[in-house]
DNA sequence: GTTGATTGGGCTAGTCTTAGACCATTGATG
DNA sequence: CATCAATGGTCTAAGACTAGCCCAATCAAC
């Protein structure tokens, strides 16, 4: 609050971890996400380590910890390489009281708070922009493919709907934000029960969503968005009582 | 656009650089952002060190090169340290495009769309929740703060209003996306003539954010925080051309 | 002045990380 | 069924980074 809160904000760790643990909590980023989707692979090693920019050796040490967590499986020769075996855990209501305490209620309360900034601020900057006909096709392509989706592929077009506001706003760096507000809740959002009446109300604030962006309203699309996050987030936040 | 793009934002580089490199720009960061005003001191490099996650080496070697650049004036013995030596440059136009075109118009179209989603994000966020009376009073000694401030402390009086509604929603995340999306964009701030008449729009900008915030009016504040932004992003959008 | 607490300056041994080379396995293709 | 390109598996030497220790300088307080 006072001036040294922002001492705290600023010189916070310039590392998160060493290599290896930020390389792993990457990997497990695009893999929870649905980035790489469950049977396909990552890019082979050497262009990865590239990417990532790190070492061969220490990409490795972080795809066996996966591979021995489950989350991977190594496959050598040509046509080899780390496929995704996770899937995400079949929603149970029992389990989201455990992970939510494991997550601890300051770190939900400010994820969520985040994703919610995040989120709207992209709906809004989209909404204000002319939008090129071909990015609006992406939207609405994004829309009609999570509406279709058979119940297992669900969350992860669900994420790639969401994630799509913020990448058809140009910026690299809110789309990152928003990947990262994603994933910080996706291990919550992968365990509260699809009910019918749920999805059927998330599809018609999808809806909305996208109603307004292309409609040029940014307050609505705020609202919308609003909306559709506020859902999820009081059900998260009732388990912290 | 494509799913590829996803792909390119999760395994993106693991670390922006070498420690050196990336304490160097945290400990720019907290100089240029006013955190540490000019003429306080650093932490203790021991102290400062454990905040920041390194070795003593590598922040010792952080702060040489910032010395060495003149950013800091480093004494011994006790009551001795490092302290802030920097002033902003005075404005200048013609200084204005050269930074402009150091930072090249890809990384600034993606800064200020980035600090203008996270900081509508931010107060939205704000005017959405209820808040308490203390809260109310930081802000607004936030802002009578900045509309008294001498003209060499206004830039980092205006950093410190605009931090500030990122810091009062409570989201340590939000704060922190906010101190990173204003430094991105501060050394071009600091160039842009401060006239009178652009002052007092700024006043009155800062007054309806803070009435809209206040008035638990989350459109009204999304409206007020773009259109102040909108106005040095114009500006200095010109200079892309 | 002398003292003592605080702070920056510097050294060393050990660990983490990297770059690059080379080996082993796989399976589509001819 | 032999080939070979693509891919994971392994090793080594060099560099980056850390933890911990001690030295040197400064200056308020006594």
């Amino acid at each position: 609050m006072d001036e040294s809160a922002r001492l705290m904000t600023v010189l916070r760790p310039v590392r998160a971890g060493n290599a290896f643990e930020e390389t792993v909590e990457r990997l497990l980023q695009a893999i929870k996400l649905g980035v790489v989707p469950p049977g396909d692979k990552l890019p082979p090693e050497r262009e990865l380590a590239v990417r990532l920019g790190i070492s061969r050796v220490t990409l490795r040490e972080a795809i066996r910890a996966l591979s021995d967590a489950g989350y991977l499986d190594v496959r050598r020769g040509r046509y080899g390489g780390a496929f995704v075996t996770y899937v995400p855990p079949k929603p149970d209501a029992g389990e989201l009281r455990q992970v939510v305490a494991e997550m601890g209620s300051d770190d939900l309360s400010d994820a969520l708070t985040f994703r919610l900034a995040v989120e709207c601020g992209a709906a809004q900057v989209l909404a204000a922009s002319r939008l090129a006909e071909d990015r609006r096709e992406v939207l609405l392509r994004r829309l009609s493919e999570l509406n279709e989706a058979p119940i297992e592929d669900y969350r992860r077009l669900d994420t790639a709907f969401h994630l799509s506001i913020a990448e058809l706003t140009g910026s690299t760096l809110l789309a990152t934000a928003c990947a990262d507000a994603r994933s910080r809740v996706s291990d919550l959002l992968n365990v509260i029960p699809m009910l019918q009446v749920n999805l059927d109300h998330a599809a018609s604030q999808h809806q909305a969503i996208v109603d307004a962006i292309l409609a040029g309203d940014p307050d609505g699309a705020r609202r919308a968005v609003t909306e559709h996050l506020e859902g999820t987030a009081a059900l998260l936040r009732a388990f912290l009582a």
